[in-house]
DNA sequence: TATTGTTATACTCTATAACTATA
DNA sequence: TATAGTTATAGAGTATAACAATA
């Protein structure tokens, strides 16, 4: 059954962004950069179960399509720090308006407070 | 938080169930012939959202390994019924046994009544 | 020596087009 | 002509190993 419901999400996240070329991977990156900037790639990589690996090549992408942009970290130089460019957070601006109408489409089978319930439920099982 | 849980459910399931060589695909496809003996590829397809083609690779290996046996329907020779081997139904019946812990193992931060609750309610996003 | 990021690469899963044999 | 099944193949997603730069 959970399978089938991020099958049904995922398909309904194509067609709603689409036109974004978000696809349900970038958007969680650009959303986490946003939201913690100069994350280092290893941080995004396990927040998002990605392995590292896969994570860098679409940073690569991300980056030569300007939308996101490296920073050596001064302290330690190993390090890397991700931060959005106008573009790229112009672009996940975008997106996150239509994050709430999408949402809505694929939970119109609940209630308001069964999609809470839902939402707290998977938490339980397996918290960001 | 949907792509989360499944992950945890998946990378549960090959602990599980890597002794007995059974995938969540596999597992799937067992328990669909086993109460639908019978059932043509086609139908298989559509309720476990795989694609025929997909599918038809799968039930090759299944086939060659002796699982499962494919009958040309008597009134229309296009079609295929799927069934179980003897082996096939004691390999499932193995399986099924581990089903109750594993289950258990993934929903042990729910209680029973919550545990309901998330089946209910992923069911009403898409039924199987 | 250990860690961060990166490259290269293989493997699985998924998707599309075209073919066959029956209807 | 249309349908069920099949084959071949391409693409996306995911995995491991090895390397460079820095600590």
């Amino acid at each position: 059954m959970l399978r089938l419901a991020q099958l049904k999400f995922f398909e309904g996240f194509y067609e709603e962004f689409a036109a974004l070329g978000l696809t349900p991977a970038t958007y969680a990156i650009f959303a986490v950069i946003r939201d913690n900037p100069g994350v280092p790639p290893s941080s995004l990589a396990s927040l998002l179960r990605l392995r590292l690996p896969n994570l860098i090549k679409i940073l690569n992408e991300l980056e030569s399509s300007g939308f996101i942009k490296r920073n050596r970290s001064k302290s330690d130089r190993r390090a890397v720090e991700l931060m959005l460019t106008p573009k790229g957070a112009k672009l996940i601006a975008e997106g996150a308006r239509l994050t709430e109408p999408y949402n809505e489409r694929m939970l119109a089978p609940l209630t308001e407070t069964e999609q809470r319930t839902l939402l707290e439920l998977l938490n339980r099982i397996s918290p960001l």
